[in-house]
DNA sequence: TTTAATT
């Protein structure tokens, strides 16, 4: 049974009702083959797929488990779930059905506001008059302390409103310092953006990630998972998951500057063209597209570059060529991305490309501006991307297109590239302030693009 | 006071 046989080939068969199990709590050091005679004693495997990224190859410590007959499948649940916790795991093996298999989290509830020392039978004996109760956890912290709070899933959506009618806000537990909280648990999509709030709030870093967020909240996964492949790709696999962890956070945390970064001269300067010799004071879209955003949550400078430098104060001039002083914020600023750049190059680099559908960054197409509008750029970063372009420009006028010329072959920066305003004067202010601004070793070169047809013989 | 993880 179980199995088609055609000569010498056993086809694994499945029950048409068998289960997918979720698996978690895996060792990251085990594959497919070390699992296999842990799960083979319950019945013969149909499939098991250990989980990894999709992108760095990463194990995430869990798999997908099926069996060809769905009593094997129950019996592993009962036999393993929480019975037994795999070596240097510090929570024991999860063993049930996976997510895909029954309804999502709609009858899954968060209760906050326990007390610490109530367990999972205090909660599900608080919960079980409204239901059956398929799960229920405490939350902990790694010393086995409860965070005072809970997850507990009910086998159908009514129950779980129903406890939350009659629980929540009801009672306040000892030792807690408000009314019980009974509510449907954060889906993905939330946690996500709860996280990335969190991690935004460590960084200092507040008004146009929250916008961003509410306006991209959609691309966020796409965003993450874009961070680890530009990881991956850049700089090759990792010795060991921490590494590969933090370097992810620091792909996300980069792409939030970068995003808060572009994200802002939607606002302020759009449709302005900025005369030369006004100051920042008068133009906060100087300030803010370089400013805070950007940089307040850079690491730690290693050279000594002083990060806590108000790099946006007013009094910005944006005239480094006449007055090429290091002292020049706009000029830190700069250097300041350099410097980023060169320490996480990786974590710098592609952000532009992480946000293909980004609207607020991509011109709709490589627009040329009328003669006298369109300027050549030379000597920028091998970081920049068209996005960083725009954003250097955007302070002298309509910036109509930015293109940074892209090897194709490895995709890297030909450290030149176009930019187009709308009208001669920005083009021209634009050539008066950036032509010879230093960024790290190099000067850029502004000028005018030569006309297509200028140069050649004929 | 929102999980470690769900192709």
């Amino acid at each position: 049974m179980n199995g088609l046989t055609i000569g010498q080939n056993t086809i694994p068969m499945k029950d048409h009702d068998a289960i997918k199990l979720f698996i978690g709590q895996i060792p990251r050091n085990l594959e497919e083959k070390d699992l296999k005679p842990l799960f083979e004693e319950f019945g013969k495997i149909y499939e098991l797929t250990v989980l990894k990224d999709r992108f760095t190859g990463m194990h995430k410590g869990c798999a997908f488990l099926t069996y060809c007959a769905r009593e094997s499948a129950l019996k592993a649940q009962s036999a393993l779930h929480e019975q037994k916790t795999l070596p240097g795991m510090n929570r024991p093996i999860q063993v049930k059905p996976a997510d895909s298999e029954g309804r999502g989290e709609d009858r899954k509830l968060f209760v906050g506001m326990l007390g610490k020392q109530q367990s999972e039978d205090d909660v599900r004996r608080l919960f079980e008059t409204f239901g059956q109760i398929e799960e229920c956890t405490v939350l902990r912290g790694p010393d086995g302390a409860s965070k005072g709070c809970a997850f507990v899933k009910f086998s159908s959506h009514a129950e779980a409103q129903a406890a939350i009618n009659s629980l929540h806000g009801g009672q306040t537990m000892p030792g807690a310092s408000s009314s019980l909280v009974v509510k449907f648990a954060d889906t993905d999509k939330e946690r996500t953006l709860r996280r990335m709030h969190q991690m935004a709030g460590q960084l200092g870093i507040f008004s146009p990630m929250t916008i961003q967020f509410g306006a991209y909240g959609a691309y966020s996964h796409a965003m993450m998972q874009q961070q680890a492949a530009l990881m991956a790709a850049t700089q090759g696999s990792y010795l060991n998951p921490m590494a590969a962890i933090a370097a992810a956070q620091m792909q996300q945390m980069a792409a939030f500057n970068v995003n808060g970064l572009v994200a802002t001269p939607m606002t302020p300067s759009s449709g302005t063209s900025t005369p030369p010799g006004i100051s920042a004071t008068a133009v906060p879209s100087i300030a803010t597209p370089i400013g805070v955003n950007g940089f307040s949550a850079l690491p730690p400078q290693s050279n000594g570059q002083p990060t806590s430098e108000p790099i946006y104060t007013n009094g910005i001039h944006p005239y480094p060529a006449q007055s090429p002083t290091v002292t020049d914020p706009l000029q830190q600023a700069y250097a300041g991305v350099q410097h980023y750049a060169a320490a996480y190059p990786a974590a710098y680099a592609p952000i532009s490309q992480a946000f293909p559908q980004q609207p607020t960054i991509i011109p709709q197409q490589q627009r040329e501006g009328p003669e006298g509008c369109n300027l050549f750029i030379y000597h920028l970063p091998q970081e920049f991307g068209d996005a960083e372009l725009m954003q250097m420009f955007l302070p002298f006028g309509n910036v109509i297109s930015a293109k940074v010329f892209v090897d194709r072959a490895t995709n890297q920066s030909k450290c030149f590239g176009f930019v187009s305003f709308d009208n001669p004067s920005s083009a021209q202010a634009a050539i008066q302030a950036m032509n010879g601004f230093q960024i790290g070793m190099k000067r850029l070169k502004v000028q005018l693009k030569r006309p297509k047809d200028a140069n050649r013989p004929y």
